[in-house]
DNA sequence: TCAAAAGTGTTTAGTTTACACCCATGC
DNA sequence: GCATGGGTGTAAACTAAACACTTTTGA
């Protein structure tokens, strides 16, 4: 068992939760720390890995802990362990990030917070705690990147929404303005969309609600589609 | 000092070594483990985090004692920690995965391994230590999305070839055929390629010979350009 | 009847796909 | 001169981009 011969850093989970909020903003769930190192400074949640627990289980727990959300997305985003990251000692910290429907879930605030709110991603506080800020910029980076081919971004909406409720979305990640026409052609011949019904009393003609329809879209990627925004 | 009051799984780094051989065959580095668990069974090549050790530099340490080879492509893929993955105890693993031209260089073999050996990835021995079954995988199917829209292909040919061999090797990778004249139009057009000279005593037409010029490449990138096969 | 947002038609430019052919070299 | 890859021309099908227009609702 020499395996335990060796000094081990300690090892940790983080969470980049990404939520939109009611004024079409894309923010970010971020933590004032209570204690030192960095205390009074804005950092992402997490916490240590328990011995017993998988590093997905273990970033799902922190998640819910924050958000008290369940069964969104949530993916490995990349591990950091420069040795000096922690002012504590050798800790490396493995990142996720999480989509969540904003509008339905307020944060918790965890015991070793002082605060916790959610911040507009391209308006960021200075002096982030750790290297909280580059862990960040790469969840940033990586859900632009992967919501142009895979429909991940319907988690940060309602189980129902408009197409310019999802155009906006888009536009809002990435960070650019689309033509409605072209959108609406594309995301409807993928054929991953269900109409379900009408908006009602909105001051304007309503729109069709849809849903995405998870089945069909395993069901085709099965046959070789490729999803394309 | 708190952090040190929690238990700590052991930490190490695995490797996904690629090359490609003479005769266009996509392969893999693995190396027969000398001793239990898994005694006689392929596994990647990996070891432990040093404690004042960065993670990429672990892992191109390791890349280095296998193979002699530095300064080529090297990236992080995922980190592995399922509490069971190691029946030594808790163990979490980061992958990384590396591209090296195999013409120019031959495993060396660590003073853990029985042997050492490039398998053909597209017909892996069976039982495979640990998860790596389970990282190789992973580490072919980010190979093959990352090729598509990241000029990486290259680590994995001489410093000068033609586009027929490039070509080749997307087809190796991808594991599908290319349309031999859209194939040079598109890479071509990128204007990535620098045209140096002619093959030589070839019993056909020679050949251009191309070199991949990272210059321009880095240069096109910041004013907006993306790669894509 | 007006504002506001939903939703549609159509033209043009550009890209992808596919196939067929010619070219330069060593043996 | 012929086998072997290297390299090119071009038509047809498809996709993306741009713009302008019509529709439906509540107030």
């Amino acid at each position: 068992m020499y395996t335990y011969e060796y000094p081990r850093p300690a090892l940790t989970v983080d969470c980049v939760i990404f939520g939109l909020d009611q004024s079409h903003e894309l923010r970010v769930l971020l933590i004032k720390r209570k204690h030192e190192p960095f205390q009074s400074h804005w950092a992402l949640p997490g916490g240590f890995v328990e011995m017993d627990e998988d590093l997905d289980t273990a970033a799902k727990r922190e998640l819910e802990e924050e958000t008290g959300v369940r069964n969104v997305f949530i993916e490995q985003l990349y591990t950091f362990g420069a040795p000096q990251r922690d002012p504590r000692g050798r800790v490396v910290s493995v990142a996720y990030y999480a989509l969540v429907n904003l509008n339905e879930h307020q944060p918790k605030g965890a015991d070793d917070a002082e605060d916790a709110d959610w911040h507009k991603v391209f308006d960021l506080p200075e002096n982030l705690a750790f290297d909280h800020q580059q862990v960040l910029q790469m969840a940033i980076q990586r859900l632009q990147a992967k919501v142009r081919y895979q429909p991940i971004g319907f988690g940060l909406l309602p189980a129902q929404f408009t197409l310019s409720m999802l155009q906006k979305l888009y536009e809002i990640i990435l960070n650019r303005p689309l033509n409605k026409r072209n959108f609406r052609t594309k995301m409807l011949k993928m054929g991953i969309l269900e109409q379900v019904e009408r908006q009602k009393a909105v001051a304007h003609r309503p729109a069709f609600l849809y849903k995405f329809n998870e089945e069909k879209y395993k069901h085709l990627t099965q046959i070789g589609f490729m999803f394309e925004i």
